[in-house]
DNA sequence: TTGAAAGCGCTACCAG
DNA sequence: CTGGTAGCGCTTTCAA
């Protein structure tokens, strides 16, 4: 910044205001750009952050990037924050709560204006790290009771429960559900608990649950997972998956097998995923607006950041993110 | 660090040496620490860095964090950096290069480590703000014939040439193609030219090339994209895709129409992911290791960065990506 | 093994 | 509208 502001014969100050779109004349504005662009200059964002003491970095925690719910989520986040100059410090969690902390505790190192992290599970250690920081916090895809700050999301249990009420209505009375083994996928098991509760509700007997393969769960366990669910219970007319990976590779199963769907028996999804709609049959499944929770939670970010430049403005604390049942050709 | 080093009753540099491993007697360190924990204080890694003259970032770019390629090769990368305490700085270009560019000026701010981008095709402004960065590069999924600075990947276009080959050797007369519209999508671009270039090697006959949806081509476009290819020659036998995505999809419409795959027409993919194995038929395809190239990547850079502490050491410029021909069910 | 001083490259602040 | 000064929080370097 020196080499430009000697070439330029102007202060390193007026440098930093070109740069940062400060007061600066037009002839002298244009005069330091030439250098700039000369000289290839690009600034220093880590000294500018110590100096002025506030990072331009979002954090944000992802159980997976491969998913493309929270790929979506990603997008959205990003969407709304890019307008504002501020640059996404994205971190995998693989699902696991101990790695979430390790990359909260690594990207709090930046200083970051903001974090969005997904659900409502968080190790202790987790919370304590986010509170001490002071910042803005954001919890993507759940309602936690107990929130660290902020939330934007939806129960997954209840959105599951309503699924099981669709597929009632339709006329199905045996119905099972495929899901993970593990412990990992918090949502799915949420999901799981709703559909439990919900056919104790309706009365429809016992719950025929199918735990397969390590959570989250994808296509390829659909098909062992129908497979265990027909030999267990083979009377069963209609089967919600955690997922429409999941209810994908079922129905693939039922192609193998011979079996109509959704005459011999019904599978529905979770998720409003691209192979819902594209699959033969179409799958019925719940829609979430995973772009949307990303877009509502960088808006409550940004809100919470004005907020805080301007002093106790109320602050949205919870944005709940509806979810529809979608009904299509597989139930 | 102050604060922490007063109430230790040491100096700044000893709890800085603490922190980062350095030679301190065993009785300093277990107090050092105890303050640290119990202030729950967070070195500053924007300080860090400005001081030290290095970052901790390896920014990486990739055009879409949606496709499981891309999220498995950040995987990969990310699996190779993480015991060197080193920090994605990720970025999703959305298939354009202007963005990619933007990007690229953007995260130079941070004075990254080392940079991975993917494709061989950028802009002129990036290749020169790269080269001026004096930082190991890696270009990714592709060999470029111009590298900027080193590159792991496989050639799309003789890729695409061995499946049209593997198609005639089943006996495969009238193949067709099946990719995007747009421009976007450089390696579907080079697969389709394999394509047309194997099927005039081998006297096929005119290239029948379907060009549906904007690229990169996703499940919703195989349908279309089928369908218009048996109306303008509906006497093809087999149909590769630019991807296992719109090869699924040209599935499904085939289920929709009562086509028997392969037996009324065969359906190749490109990239064996999860939804070539799990579909009904499984989808014969092209397998890339797209994990091994983030990691590979990854290695490739790490050796850069530990090649220019050590002067003059011999690098690594190309490492070539095996791909073969996975046959399945589906051609 | 530990400490003191200097300074990384930028921006906040105040003067002009 | 522009410039000078101070200092952000750390690490490097050298000395003890």
């Amino acid at each position: 910044m020196s080499d430009v502001a000697r070439l330029a014969g102007v202060s390193k100050m007026t440098v930093s205001r070109v740069l940062a779109g400060g007061n600066v004349s037009q002839a002298t504005r244009e005069r330091v750009q030439k250098v700039i662009d000369e000289l290839g200059y690009v600034a220093d964002a880590a000294a500018g952050a110590l100096s002025s003491g506030r990072s331009d970095f979002v954090a944000v925690l992802v159980p997976s990037l491969a998913s493309s719910n929270f790929s979506d989520t990603v997008r959205g986040l990003s969407a709304a924050i890019a307008p504002y100059g501020l640059q996404l410090l994205l971190g995998d969690t693989d699902y696991r709560l101990e790695q979430e902390e390790a990359l909260v505790r690594s990207m709090l190192r930046y200083q970051p204006r903001c974090v969005a992290l997904t659900g409502r599970h968080h190790t202790e250690a987790t919370r304590t790290l986010l509170k001490r920081a002071d910042i803005p916090v954001v919890e993507m895809w759940d309602l936690p009771s107990d929130p660290i700050d902020m939330s934007v999301g939806f129960s997954n249990s209840k959105a599951a429960r309503a699924m099981v009420r669709y597929l009632h209505d339709k006329g199905y009375r045996r119905i099972g559900f495929l899901g993970g083994a593990g412990e990992l996928d918090r949502r799915g098991l949420d999901r799981m608990r709703g559909y439990v509760a919900e056919v104790k509700a309706l009365g429809l007997g016992e719950p025929r649950v199918i735990r397969v393969g390590e959570s989250p769960v994808t296509m390829s366990h659909g098909a062992p997972a129908l497979g265990a669910l027909l030999e267990t219970w083979p009377d069963t007319d209609a089967v919600m998956c955690v997922s429409d990976m999941s209810a994908f590779g079922a129905i693939m199963e039922c192609h193998r097998r011979g079996l109509s769907v959704p005459n011999d028996i019904a599978v529905a999804g979770f998720g409003d995923f691209e192979v819902a709609w594209c699959s033969y049959p179409t799958i019925t499944t719940i829609s979430v607006d995973a772009y949307g929770i990303g877009l509502r939670a960088g808006d409550a970010l940004l809100a919470a950041l004005g907020a805080i430049e301007q002093e106790g403005q109320p602050r949205t604390r919870t944005v709940k993110i509806e979810y529809t049942v979608v009904p299509r050709d597989s139930a």
